[in-house]
RNA sequence: GCGGUAGUAGUUUAAUGGUAGAAUAUACGGUUGUGGUCCGUAUGAAGCGAGUUCAAUUCUCGCCUACCGCC
């Protein structure tokens, strides 16, 4: 299932292997919870090489997406995407008032925001809706805690969390499919490292990491981060859910991080925020009004060879919507590319000789 | 020429005899397992002149401008 290749000090490239093919980590996933990822087409992800993307099972659910999704066999034959899906649960819509009603031992209680109705979701039936949707990857079932969240909650959180894996390992059924883990534990060091082993001896075939990324601050999420990583086998698969900025990749993939997912790129592509290897670029500003040159001057992707700032920046400025297309390309090219040259580097042993290049010339 | 109506941020507008509110535009930020194309902060306004009044964007008069009607 997943097996390292390369290893330069924490960080690691590896492969893993799912039903819909093997992929080199890290990588980092577009998100495309309804089926598709925002202003992206799946030509567009061939072309800039995405091969990984996740989805959300219950949304899919939800939106009436499912019989659909069955009656062609599978997501990927749906949505005609040649790559792998992963498929998120629900959990982290705990988080979105108006979706949760209610949290019990049991499940979550939900309000649809497609059509208002009560759903009671519990971890054997998020396995059986992952499990016809076909991904490759299924998460279980947590529950999550805010940031701020006090001891208590963030303790009851993380025992619910565990019981419901408990759970999902043993409702999940599909040979076919992989099941990740995830802990919890809140923004307490102690809860985090209870969580950390408690899903870590489960079996399971690999672990996210979840619950961080929710308006802390750097230091206390990479404190967290710490406290999770080191009571995971090093041999698993280790993917950190909802992180997604350019350097966060960089810092977290030298702790030893391979997977990520994050709204990120293309929520600041559609507003008007584009990564380029010189740091962040705001198009809308002023200054790009008249500006010749691509969005990142160190870039290939079709939009930057094609179109320049002024483009962009005029397509945004008059409300054409097109141009969320443009950016939303280019900021996940970037993060394929910087996936990419991580990869490279620690083949080539260099990674930390990367890391500190790359975060030295990418500005804020 | 006569009569009517209206003049408030760049634009569209609100209220008011005493601190002129919003939308949009502009400027700059933010965004992290998607309730979206979003959010935040800032800048920015009474056509001109006179009168009444402690105080006028508000009431009165004149001028100017625009629109409408009439000759």
């Amino acid at each position: 299932m997943f097996k390292i290749s390369h290893k330069d000090k924490n960080a690691r490239v590896g492969v893993l292997k799912t039903a819909h093919g093997s992929v080199e980590t890290p990588f980092f996933m577009p998100v495309a919870t309804k089926a598709t990822v925002k202003h992206a087409s799946f030509e567009d992800l061939e072309r800039m090489k995405a091969k990984v993307i996740i989805s959300n099972a219950f949304v899919l659910y939800l939106s009436r997406g499912l019989d659909a999704i069955e009656k062609f066999k599978g997501i990927h034959k749906f949505m005609k995407f040649k790559g792998v899906v992963f498929t998120d649960c629900g959990g982290f819509q705990v988080l979105r008032e108006s979706f949760i009603l209610n949290t019990d031992d049991e499940g979550i209680l939900f309000k649809s925001p497609f059509d208002g109705k009560k759903i009671l979701l519990t971890p054997k039936m998020i396995m059986d809706i992952e499990s016809r949707v076909g991904s490759d990857v299924a998460m279980v079932l947590d529950d999550v805690v805010e940031y701020g969240g006090s001891y208590e909650k963030a303790k009851g959180c993380m025992k619910r969390t565990h019981k419901w894996a408990e759970e999902c390992v043993k409702a999940h059924k599909n040979k076919k499919q992989l099941l990740f883990g995830i802990c919890q534990g809140g923004f307490y060091e102690d809860l985090r490292k209870k969580s950390a082993k408690f899903v870590n001896g489960l079996k399971l075939d690999g672990m996210a990491i979840g619950g961080l990324c929710l308006g802390e601050p750097k230091d206390v999420m990479y404190k967290m981060l710490d406290c999770s990583l080191k009571h995971i086998d090093e041999e698993k698969p280790k993917y950190l859910m909802g992180t997604g900025s350019p350097e966060d990749l960089v810092k977290c993939i030298s702790k030893g991080v391979d997977i990520f997912d994050s709204v990120f790129p293309t929520q600041n592509a559609r507003h008007g925020t584009i990564f380029t290897w010189k740091g962040k670029l705001k198009i809308r500003n002023s200054k790009y009004k008249f500006d010749k040159k691509p969005l990142d001057e160190d870039c290939d992707c079709y939009v930057c060879k094609s179109f320049s700032r002024a483009y962009i920046n005029y397509l945004m400025r008059i409300s054409e919507h097109v141009y969320m297309r443009y950016t939303t390309y280019h900021n996940l090219y970037f993060m394929q590319r910087l996936m990419e040259r991580v990869r490279k580097s620690i083949k080539a042993k260099k990674f930390s000789e990367f890391k500190k290049e790359f975060l030295k010339g990418y500005k804020q």
